[in-house]
DNA sequence: CGTAATTGTTCGATAAACGAACATCAAGCC
DNA sequence: GGCTTGATGTTCGTTTATCGAACAATTACG
């Protein structure tokens, strides 16, 4: 997509705006010379994308610092809105974590990432970043990652291959070609995908993928424990029956 | 601050490109003339914005329709990850829903609605739409934004009050200013805001606003029930002093 | 099949966006 | 306090990025 922008007329303008609204990532407040250094436009720059934002209602300013304002998750509702069984998925993952007293989440495929787009957390924290609606982590390592990607077709399963850098996140993470495929293909002839310790020292998690779906609209749940609570093979046997049923719960309400 | 961008140098067209994202509200994909249609543009400029947004990973075509990915998650996180107290928000907001077994959330203000920037939602849903972070609702008609609107200074909410069309939701809905002043009033002696039945038939809800905060980054958390469930007076003598506990924990923390 | 309407696209013209230069502010030193 | 230097914010003539009228392609209907 980003190759096909070269041939069709774009509006630099509009992508330098957006590379203004990114810039505020992680901080809250930023000085027309801080987007400026994080965004490589000049000060002149930067200060007209700032009060185009700030016309908009999606940023404010005290005439010096700049800050995000609410109105932005209008931007990201607008993709959350369109998915009409996101309702239901989050009613069902929440039975699940009900059910399991464990974290339970739903994520699509965006680039080399798991986005996620609904999440029931568990009371007990068990990840050192908390997660979030629109958060990302590296697919590779996600067990919901691995499940989408079992799910590729080869063409494109090669083409996130020669691109993602497959970054070790632990010891444990699969960081070459041939071990992420090696798994890919475990996940597919078992139908699930199982992740301990890849992603995050203490974590493990299990996803499976939602059937019946769109080329490009994957979805895929999964759950996530710590590794000292719960063994692989208990959490292939307690967990995964419940998991498979939530996931056919999902697919039949039209997910 | 629109009037404000009437001198101040802005960029038409990313302005013009936010319109485009923000059409897509509601609904999972649009062709060109859609957007044309939505926006007011001329297809040659919708055209143009769509395929920058989808020369930035944040739409899709097949040629013909065009749907948003979930890259554009990541622009609402933009101001979500500012947010430093947010994940201990999270957390204890879920204490609150474990501890009463009601939906507990956290929203801010923006323009004339309540924009939720965190939810721990019951078991049983109460409402007809389901809500998530990003989700709006009209400030006059919830406890949060009657929660919120009472702590405005008295030119801030003469301006609100002047611009706001205090929409009836239901039969309840306070829907002139003398009511809803005299409202605020109450819910300023008091120190919380209860609200029935003026959002939506059936709900019930208590909320608090946490003090400590700077004037622009306000904030409020509530319980919301069935009416039929629960009594107002038995909402402020069993949920009230929970709630302002957590609005305690929240302020306390930094939030 | 032929016609009309609708939708998607091209490219010369225009005006919107640009940044170099200027103005203002802040910090440090005597 | 005054002066100098460096950093930050702003202005406005120039440039080029964006524009939409007109054309091309596709669809729908009789």
């Amino acid at each position: 997509m980003r190759a096909m922008a070269q041939k069709l007329e774009t509006v630099e303008s509009f992508s330098r705006g957006l590379a203004v609204l990114r810039s505020f990532g992680g901080v809250r407040s930023l000085t027309i010379t801080d987007v400026s250094d994080r965004t490589g436009l000049t000060r002149a720059a930067a200060r007209r994308f700032l009060y185009t934002l700030c016309g908009e209602g999606l940023a404010r300013t005290d005439g010096k610092n700049f800050e995000l304002t609410a109105g932005v998750l209008e931007l990201g509702h607008a993709y959350l809105s369109g998915m009409s069984e996101l309702e239901t998925v989050r009613d069902i993952l929440q039975d699940l974590t009900l059910e399991i007293g464990e974290s339970a989440s739903a994520a699509t495929l965006d680039g080399h990432d798991i986005v996620y787009v609904a999440r029931s957390p568990a009371r007990h924290r068990i990840m050192t970043v908390g997660l979030a609606v629109g958060s990302r982590l590296p697919a590779h390592a996600a067990s919901m990652g691995q499940a989408l990607l079992a799910r590729m077709h080869h063409n494109e399963l090669e083409a996130f291959l020669q691109t993602s850098p497959l970054r070790a996140l632990t010891p444990q993470t699969l960081t070459t070609r041939a071990a992420l495929k090696e798994r890919l293909a475990l996940v597919r002839a078992r139908g699930y995908a199982l992740v301990s310790e890849e992603l995050e020292i203490g974590l493990r998690s299990i996803a499976v993928s939602i059937e019946g779906r769109p080329r490009n609209a994957t979805l895929a749940i999964n759950l996530s424990a710590q590794s000292a609570r719960i063994s692989e093979a208990e959490m292939v046997e307690t967990y995964l029956p419940r998991l498979m049923h939530a996931a056919r719960r999902v697919q039949l309400s039209g997910g």
